[in-house]
DNA sequence: TGTGAACCTTGATTTAGATCAAACAATTCA
DNA sequence: TGAATTGTTTGATCTAAATCAAGGTTCACA
């Protein structure tokens, strides 16, 4: 695809034009279909062409790095399709995953010089890669764009606060039962009358690292729930919860009372 | 103490109006002596006035609720005496203390309209509290002021990752060696000759409920760490750290290697 | 379409940390 | 000052989940 001319109006401050370097489509963002689920729906639709040259689009194969635990903080980015894992590791190989980003989300937001964990995709994913002179002209420019990244970091420490109650207090059960609900309730199935369907593109060491167990304890878990007709295995790699309720019970520790 | 004249620059925007409502000592900011330390100094020392009005200062005993958890959100704190414990609970009772908020911390903010967790004070506290109003008009008007709110989220974030690396992997002995480590590391005795010197205004069930342990496992694993020169008690609310080399270590789970 | 590799499940056994229990400080306040 | 209360330590026992072990599935690709 051609690239279009470029149609900057004389209101376009100067400074600008750093970000005008990424030889990208243009077009790109303005027919971005998830747009209005990610940070760049802070930018207005007259403006998408600079957004589009202050990013590059990539798409990366299964268990691609994107970034690695302790290297130097220079990109920024945002997922458009697919999952990928953000984790922490000790010098021994323990690792937690301390979250999974899917479309719409960001990553590499970071204050150091050096990111203090990793990222790798869990299946084929798209994002749209700013390297940080860009990220920080933007911000500059665009506070509507500041505010929305403060909001969706914000979303993130309360979700980070949500899942270490799950570790420090949480059983093996409620754990499993919590990931699957908070996965049903936000990635929901499009597909009509599949609404209870819960996708896990990642493996069980993946689900194991991010809820603090073993992969034997989570398959053992899963089987369980199964057996009691909670929820019912389309796949491994798909789940269908046939009792929404009794999940949301379990997955607040309230089984027994 | 009077309140000082008011003495607004004619270059003070019209709407700031709403922020003069305050009715406090004007020259509070001003004098206060950990803003450097804090999202307040964000705002140019000749704004000072506008910070003094725009918060409250209030002085709270300890084992005050600064925060029921699911309350609206209406305000937000700035810490600048003693130790607040941020938490959520599960509705059995079960506990996990997301961190310790001390001087120079905020807490409070949000994008839902009610608070997903809870805040108490550990100790005698002191905090600045801005109502939402007031702290959106301080987002809008002062660019630096949001974007430093930007970075210390930014930065929770990352603490927060790693306290789900400890309660998802380390084992006790780790998690209390890292407890010890971070709070000596970046709440350091001011005294000289005592920098190894950990204060721990909390109590076994906080420090519990915030490693993810019981109160029995903590006090075993302090009492071996003693028995084993890795510290030394003071009293139960200080330790000297002997060998921070070693706390190091242990911390990132080096023990055996 | 078959074969190896990666992934998942199930079973037996072990163990780190929880729970149960009791004594021992420290702090409050009458 | 001392009785009550709250907080801490230590010991004995239990258990949820880890570890160890072995099959069973699924998938990629030759």
């Amino acid at each position: 695809m051609p690239p279009a001319p470029q149609t900057r109006t004389s209101t376009t401050p100067m400074r600008r034009r750093l970000v005008l370097n990424g030889g990208e489509d243009i077009h790109r963002c303005l027919v971005c279909e998830i747009r209005d689920q990610s940070v760049c729906n802070a930018i207005d639709d007259n403006e998408l062409a600079i957004l589009a040259k202050a990013s590059k689009q990539l798409s990366l194969p299964p268990a691609t790095t994107l970034i690695e635990e302790g290297s130097a903080a220079q990109a920024f980015y945002n997922v458009t399709a697919g999952t990928v894992k953000l984790f922490k590791s000790l010098p021994d190989g323990r690792r937690q995953i301390t979250g999974f980003a899917d479309v719409g989300h960001f990553l590499g937001l970071t204050n150091a010089g050096t990111y203090s964990f990793g990222a790798e995709t869990v299946n084929t994913v798209q994002v749209c890669r700013f390297m940080r002179p860009q990220l920080e002209i933007l911000l500059n420019d665009y506070p509507l764009f500041e505010r929305r990244l403060l909001a969706e970091v914000t979303d993130e420490l309360a979700e980070a606060q949500e899942q270490m109650l799950l570790l420090g207090r949480k059983t093996a059960r409620e754990r499993v039962a919590s990931f699957l609900l908070a996965r049903m309730v936000h990635r929901p199935c499009q597909v009509k009358g599949e609404e209870n369907i819960v996708s896990l593109p990642m493996t069980r060491v993946d689900i194991a690292d991010y809820l603090g167990l073993t992969i034997e304890t989570v398959s053992r878990t899963i089987s369980s729930l199964r057996r009691e007709k909670i929820i019912a295995g389309t796949d491994h790699h798909g789940i269908r919860v046939l009792s929404p309720t009794r999940l949301q019970g379990l997955a607040s520790g309230q089984e027994h009372s």
